[in-house]
Parts: C-alpha cells; sequence; structure tokens
DNA sequence: TGGATAATATTGCATATACAAATAGATCTT
DNA sequence: AAGATCTATTTGTATATGCAATATTATCCA
C-alpha cells in the first residue's frame, strides 16, 4: 500500500465527485433554503402570500419609498427579478408607485395601508413559521443560522 | 414610563415588520442562497453548467442508476422539479436513463462518460468558488455553514 | 449645448421550484 | 382475477431568479 493512483490522489485521495458531494457549501444552502422556504410557504399560503414576497413586503415599508435599484442593492435581488416580483405586488394592491418628480427613470414604490394590514395579519402564522423552522434546526442550528446571518448576511444594512 | 401600549407590546416591543426584517430565519437563507448561487454559476459558466445542475449530477453519480423519487427524497426535491431539471440534463447527454425490467413506473437514471468527463473538467472551478465562498463567509462564517450543514442537512445521507 | 457616458428599468430567454391534478403502473384484498 | 388503493411520474400553472440586450432618462464634459 506504499503505491498510490496518481489520477485519484489530486485531492487527498478523493475524486472530484466526492469531494463536491462532501463539502460543496452551496449545495447545503440550496437544501437548506428548500426545507425552509416550505415552512414558511405553507405557513402562509392562506393569505395568498410566498414568502419571498412577505421579504419584499417587509423591506418597502422599512424602507419607505424605495427604487427599485436599492431594493436590488440591499437584498442582492437582480433589477429584472424586482421588475417582475414587484409586479405582482403592485396588482395584487400590496405596494404602490408613488411620484417623486426628481427622477424619470422609473417611479419609487411604498407598502398600502392593504400591505401594512396583511404584514399585521399574517404576524402570527409568520411566527409559527419561524417557531418550527427553530425546531428544525434545533437550538444550535438556530443560533449558529443567527450568526452566521449577522455575519455576512445583514439584510437591513443600507 | 411604567405604562405600555399593548397593541406594540406583545412582542418585546416589536411591531411584526421590524420583528420580521430583524429576525427573519428565511430571509437570510434566501440571501445567502443567491449570493453563493451567483458565484458557484459564474464559475461554471464557461462550461454551460448551473450550479444546482452541478449538484444533481454528483448526486446521480454517487447513487448509481436511481429513480427520481428518490433523488428527491435525499435533496428534498418536488417530483415534478426534478422530471423537468432532468430533461434538460438527458437533452444535454450528461445522464441516460436505463431499462431496469422491474418497475415500469419511469426509469432510473445514471450519469453518462460525458457527464462524468464535465465533472472531471469542472473540478478545478468549482474549488475556486468554494474558495470564493469560504473567503466571503470568512474562515468562521464557512464554519457554521459546515455545522449547521453536518448537524440537519447532511445531502449525501440516503 | 450637444454628444458621450452612466444609471435605472424593462423585455426576451432560460432555468429552478412547488402545488394540484392527471396518468400510469404496482400492490393488496377479497 | 377485479376493484380498490398506493406509488412514481408527468403536466398545467404560477412564482423566483439571473444574464444579455434594449430603452429611457440623467449626468458629465468638451
Amino acid at each position: 500500500m506504499t503505491k498510490t493512483e496518481p489520477h485519484k490522489r489530486l485531492n487527498h485521495g478523493k475524486g472530484i465527485i466526492d469531494q463536491i458531494a462532501h463539502e460543496c457549501l452551496l449545495m447545503r444552502v440550496r437544501k437548506l433554503d428548500r426545507v425552509l422556504t416550505g415552512i414558511y410557504d405553507a405557513e402562509l399560503r392562506p393569505f395568498g402570500l410566498k414568502a419571498s414576497q412577505t421579504t419584499l413586503l417587509v423591506f418597502v415599508a422599512k424602507a419607505g419609498p424605495v427604487r427599485r435599484i436599492e431594493i436590488g442593492k440591499c437584498l442582492c435581488l437582480d433589477p429584472s427579478t424586482l421588475t417582475r416580483n414587484l409586479k405582482i405586488m403592485l396588482t395584487n394592491g400590496w405596494i404602490q408607485e408613488i411620484a417623486d418628480g426628481e427622477d424619470g427613470r422609473g417611479l419609487p414604490v411604498q407598502i398600502t395601508v392593504q400591505g401594512r394590514d396583511l404584514l399585521n395579519q399574517i404576524g402570527p402564522f409568520w411566527r409559527k413559521a419561524q417557531t418550527r423552522t427553530e425546531k428544525f434546526l434545533g437550538n444550535d442550528g438556530a443560533t449558529l443560522l443567527r450568526k452566521l446571518a449577522a455575519n455576512k448576511m445583514e439584510v437591513s444594512s443600507r
């Protein structure tokens, strides 16, 4: 056992397939995303609100009248994604465009009364989803995720 | 300051909007997903391979001939998602369906020679993306994510 | 002031994702 | 063996997401 096969020994003895399967950080984040999205979506379904729309609505509520470009920078979302996602929310009457008279390149959006009402309604259900998530992750897991987020993913940073 | 407004004091003095903005675990995971997906996609773009396809291809490579239902259980993916995602990979010749003669409800898939070659080719680029991700998260962040994943998100578990 | 450049938003195209309903094959039950 | 039930897959529909290209408005500068 003193000899190794060179073509298989370039990375600690693991081929690229095993290496990706065992180490890929993205794979894990995406799976986590799918599971958690399922939890929140299920709780919010009665309101016709998707989890990702909730995030957007909350951001718009906090950021006041805000342009798509700024939303995109804060949430790491492509402008084209925002055009389409916000369109649905405009149609649903949760947000509205307002005139600002300063920059003719599109209009800022703000939350409507209905949008705010909806957020207040979903409160308990969002909390239920959050609790289910914490239970799923375990106390340690939830703490880890919070630390990870606080570190590099502060959503509310502007 | 002995009195509080009841309608605003149900959750440590925060309205639901602030509460979601500051605490929502899903919001953070989704943003993290978008950022990391961008990193891996950028590195793999020259190969015409999306990050999520890489995950699928690696799983199929390791699981040998495998049915959609089992892939779905392991990766927490809806069967209907798999039908469509695998179709693209079949078209590209990275995987193939094989006859198994036991169960007529659809055919298991396995990786092709081209698929395996592709995985070997992307090795260095996947590693570059992984390194960029670790740099982005910081050593602490990467460690946290690994622990989180090891805890509840073991992808290779069958 | 007029043309070049930059910034914002949208559109076309492609993939990722899930739920609900439909389809088709397997299994069980009597 | 026929019908009921369960399992695996696909299809229809809708949202989420990003890149490339386009359109429109702002800004800069010579």
